[in-house]
DNA sequence: CTGAAAGCGCTTACAG
DNA sequence: CTGAAAGCGCTTACAG
């Protein structure tokens, strides 16, 4: 207790403190932290009671300086709007966890400036391993930082122009599966609703295009290349949505119309809307937990070539 | 290029490291990298060449160690399944952003030891503020690290046991406007579906009943502690819930009754199921920025004592 | 204009 | 069993 008003909080105790209140060195006070033996137990007690008595709270921040490394990872999505990359964070985390990182994060709108400014900061703070939703665009700018030794795995999306791990749904699988069930209930005219352009609706796009072919059915690249305007008017019986965003557009498209549509990734409520969505389900949170886990094994040493690990995918249909 | 296969990744070249080789003090070399006049253009170029020869990134958590500052806050959620979390936090990540914080974040699914650990992980980190979405239980745990200097600010939920600034949304207001819509719709049976217990649930079913007696209407203890299997047979005209998870799950309780719903919190496609659910709105989004606002004002020196900031709501009636 | 020394809060390597 | 010194990669305060 001071005796003046304190209005600014009194400075952190270090280790340099409590050795000075226990009457021991630093290095005493350091193996008591840590945990280390050979130290008398009298000893230890009258370091555990400085620490006690000022409140002594190690810096790990400077531990890990010393140490080397930073016993942390950084995640760089798209958008939290997007419960995709919710989930994978959420997978993401709980790896993070089990082996003791803690997670910085950002998000970078798609924006490719925001991304590498984004990632290079954490690099700055010397982060262990990066998973990035890659931007569009060459991510050439993390190379030397992965030289360095920075492990990244790229998830949803595959990274342009640098050879690294990435994780991403079976977007080529989840395009037949779609296209084959709406072949199946016979219909002719189906589209796709999504970006013009982008890793995943180019996917898709390919897969719905082999998918009609394997049908049978004639390939009419605008019906492939719909958007939600054109949708609404467009002479189609049945739609195929590259993700959750276009899933629900295509619902208020297609309101007043019977359009059967299947959407790429689960939508909450969807089963409950008329007619009812049917949906290409993968679990978004395996594939965070599948990125973490490579990093993992990264940082472990594992030097084998660049991997590409597709998570699975089902069709829900309702 | 070293004639050797590279196995390890080389070690990060350091300001002492761009001395040497530009054949200066480290000093000078700082006074580059920071931009500090008083450096001759042609030692300049000399040190940006060895920088760019090398190629040279200053480790931030370094300076930071130096500074004593570390530019970063922390963020604790629930689960970032929940969407209204996940668009706190990128309220939260905008205000970092403009104010060059990077963000440490984890959830906690709702388990006091799970907060608590994290918390305490990023304070021993040094963080320079926290944004919490509380847990259930006592946070005094915090008030060392508090009166240590961490700036705190609880976000959708208030802290228990702990003076700290909070931002939440208006729920006695809202409860109000929900149940108000509802008794001028002719409403008699009114019901409320939330937790057991827990602070929203609490709050939310206080201003149910004041609203209800104060549009003449009697209050049931019954029906304001419905849980989804009650709700289901409850003699009840319409539901008001605590969020997004049960205004689904009464949407999917009712479905093959008619029973007016209102939500707490909007909810994706609740406008396209028959009938379509009303919702009390607000901006999850808001409630973030809004913290970090605070957050930030407090880092810069605001003393004044804690304040608890209620984000307005909306009705929105389909 | 430039630099040598001390220090941020810890750990590592070594000595007694 | 305990400690004095050096160092992680930077900045601060001071001297020339």
């Amino acid at each position: 207790m001071s005796n003046q008003m304190q209005v600014v909080s009194a400075p952190r105790p270090t280790m340099k403190d409590v050795a000075s209140r226990a009457g021991v060195a630093l290095k005493t006070v350091s193996r008591v932290v840590n945990g280390e033996p050979g130290v008398t137990p009298e000893t230890t007690k009258r370091v555990l009671g400085a620490i006690e008595d000022l409140g002594f709270r190690r810096n790990e921040s400077a531990r890990l300086l010393r140490t080397g490394r930073t016993a942390t990872l950084g995640f760089i999505a798209d958008t939290w709007a997007d419960p995709e990359h919710a989930a994978v964070y959420q997978g993401l985390e709980s790896i993070a966890r089990e082996h003791g990182y803690l997670l910085y994060s950002g998000s970078t709108d798609s924006d490719p400036g925001r991304e590498e400014r984004l990632s290079l900061a954490m690099c700055a703070r010397r982060v262990d391993g990066l998973i990035i939703v890659p931007t569009p665009g060459s991510h050439d700018y993390l190379v030397s930082e992965i030289e360095a030794g920075v492990a990244t795995v790229f998830v949803l999306r595959p990274p342009e122009l640098v050879r690294a791990d990435a994780v991403l749904p079976d977007e080529r699988g989840g395009a037949r599966l779609a296209i084959a069930h709406l072949a199946a209930l016979g219909h002719r005219e189906i589209g796709f609703l999504g970006e013009p352009d982008g890793h995943r609706s180019r996917t898709l796009r390919a897969g719905c295009a082999e998918a009609l072919t394997a049908a049978g059915l004639p390939v009419d690249q605008a019906l492939l290349h719909l958007d939600a305007a054109r949708l609404a008017s467009a002479e189609v019986s049945a739609v195929f949505c590259a993700d959750q965003e276009h899933t629900r557009a295509a619902i208020r498209a297609v309101a007043s119309r019977r359009v059967a549509i299947v959407g790429f990734g689960d939508v909450p409520l969807a089963d409950l809307v008329s007619p009812p969505v049917s949906v290409v389900s993968y679990d978004p949170v395996l594939i965070g937990r599948t990125a973490g886990e490579l990093l993992i094994r990264r940082l472990a040493g594992d030097q084998a070539p660049p991997r590409r690990v597709e998570v699975p995918v089902r069709l829900i249909a309702r």
